[in-house]
Parts: structure tokens; C-alpha cells; sequence
DNA sequence: CATTCTGTAATATTAATTATTACAGTACAA
DNA sequence: TTGTACTGTAATAATTAATATTACAGAATG
């Protein structure tokens, strides 16, 4: 489906919610997770507009959680992050010649959005809350 | 988690499903699908390995199932193709002189087995047959 | 107004996926 | 017994996706 994105947002938002409040950096939360700092930023992009952080510029600046942990479910984190499909990308054109070739996308779709719907809400079952508590 | 191996291994799943028997030469499959013969004989060494095909050399050669379509499920045919992780890649290398850092890979992998086996269970609740009678 | 941040674009690098070429070996069938 | 049509598999190339880097304008602080 996803690439790191999903760790990598995780990771932020796990970070934020153990800071109480308080700004953090993006050069910070990069040196956390490990990667790059722009990394970083771009995922704030996509967190903020999903509304789960908000951002504070300029000097002594930083994001924070834009709503209480317990608001942010993770499958709420999943489809924000979520870009192609789960179990495989529709990008193959088959035959359509072929009576298989011709609907197999359409059916492979139609499992992939039943599949889908299940595993998002199970991990609507846990917030970034719960998450977080299981780091001491 | 993984790529176009599930919708290239199903597809040739219900391909082998609706010829009943006789046998698919891999260029043929490779047609519908419309990927590179080579693909498919690669995707058939999983298969195979699974005993999900049998495989027969020489000429009018080709593949078929090696067991009904009724007991192969999705989840098994997911299992089977999966490679990485379903919501991302514990690639990352955290900062473990950050608490969080320190830990987040290991409570990802939790995250993800707990809800990779929802997955897993709710594909299995549907067998290559029933996927095939999706087609007409 | 110097400093420390964010926001964002542009580009480069690396890794993963997919495709291609090549050919040995197997089975059939004339 | 030999040509033909396949599989199996390795090696390599090409393409695409993911990640990293560089660069810099603009915002807020002190």
C-alpha cells in the first residue's frame, strides 16, 4: 500500500504527544526518527492538513498536537497517509480481450476496498493515546 | 507491504480457475495479464512452492491447479506473497538514545502483526473459487 | 537586524520493481 | 532422433518509486 510514511508519522506524533504541549522542531523530530529533516516537514504538511498538528513558524518554532491523542485514531493516521492501495497498486493494464483480463481490475478494486474498510477499522480501535501509553 | 505480486498471482490463480484443468503456458497468461512471460513463470515458482500449481516441462507444457479452487484462500494466497511488512517497512533506525526512538520499531512490528492478522483472517474468508465467480 | 525556525521547490541519490535477453533442459511428436 | 514448444532460471537492463540533499524565501523572536 504505503511506504515509511506511515512509521514516519507515527514516529511524529508520538513524539508530540510525549512533549506535552511544548514546540518541536523539525530538526529535532528528525533526529529521532533518524532521517531527513525536510522528510519531516513534508509529513507535518500532510498532518496539518488532516488537522491532527499545527505548526508555529519562525524562530523558537515547531508543531505540536493540534487535538487531544485520544481524538486521533490510528486508522485516521492510515487513510491520511494512504496513497496507493493496500495489497497492490492498479497500475497493470490486462488484456481486455480476455473475459479475466477485461474485469480482474475492477474485482481486484472492489476486494482491496472490502479488505480495506476492515483493517481501518481495526486500527480505529486504538488512538495515538493508547499508542503512545505503550512507551513507558 | 508488498507490490503487484498479489494481483499478478491472483489473476493467474483465476486464470488456471476458469481453464479447468488444461494447461496455461505462461506466454499465454502473460497476454491477459500483460507483463513479461518471465514475470509470471516467477510468480508460478511461489505458486508452485505452495502447492498452489503444478507445473508440467516440455511441450504443450504449461501450468494448472494443483489443488481446488475452493481451498485456496485469499489470506493463504496473501501470505504467500507478502515479503515486507503490511504498513510500511521497519527500515528506519531510530535515534535509541530517544526513548521513543529507542522503542518505536518494536511496537510498530506489534502494531502491524495484530492488524495484519485481522487482515489475514478477513481474506480468508474468501476462497479463489469464490473470487472467480466474481467473473461471470 | 541577526538568528532560528518553517515552507517549499528543485534536484540528486538510492532502492525497489519490472522488463528483457539468453540459454540449458524437458517433453512431445513427426 | 531431431525440430519444436515449452519451463526454469540466471544475469542484466530499464524504469519507477522512495528518500535524501541543497537551497532559499519568508515568518517570528529577541
Amino acid at each position: 500500500m504505503n511506504n515509511g510514511k506511515f512509521a514516519i508519522s507515527l514516529h511524529i506524533l508520538v513524539l508530540l504527544d510525549k512533549a506535552k504541549g511544548e514546540l518541536l522542531s523539525s530538526e529535532y523530530m528528525a533526529g529521532s526518527i533518524n532521517i531527513n529533516p525536510v522528510l519531516v516537514r513534508k509529513e507535518l504538511i500532510n498532518l496539518r492538513k488532516k488537522g491532527f498538528v499545527a505548526s508555529k513558524e519562525g524562530k523558537n518554532g515547531g508543531a505540536t498536537l493540534a487535538k487531544p491523542a485520544e481524538e486521533i485514531t490510528l486508522g485516521a493516521l492510515y487513510e491520511s497517509v494512504r496513497q496507493s492501495h493496500l495489497l497492490g497498486s492498479q497500475k497493470n493494464e490486462p488484456n481486455p480481450s480476455c473475459t479475466v483480463g477485461k474485469h480482474i481490475n475492477s474485482h481486484l478494486n472492489d476486494l482491496y476496498d472490502e479488505t480495506e474498510q476492515i483493517l481501518i477499522s481495526q486500527l480505529n480501535k486504538q488512538t495515538l493515546a493508547d499508542f503512545s501509553h505503550r512507551f513507558t
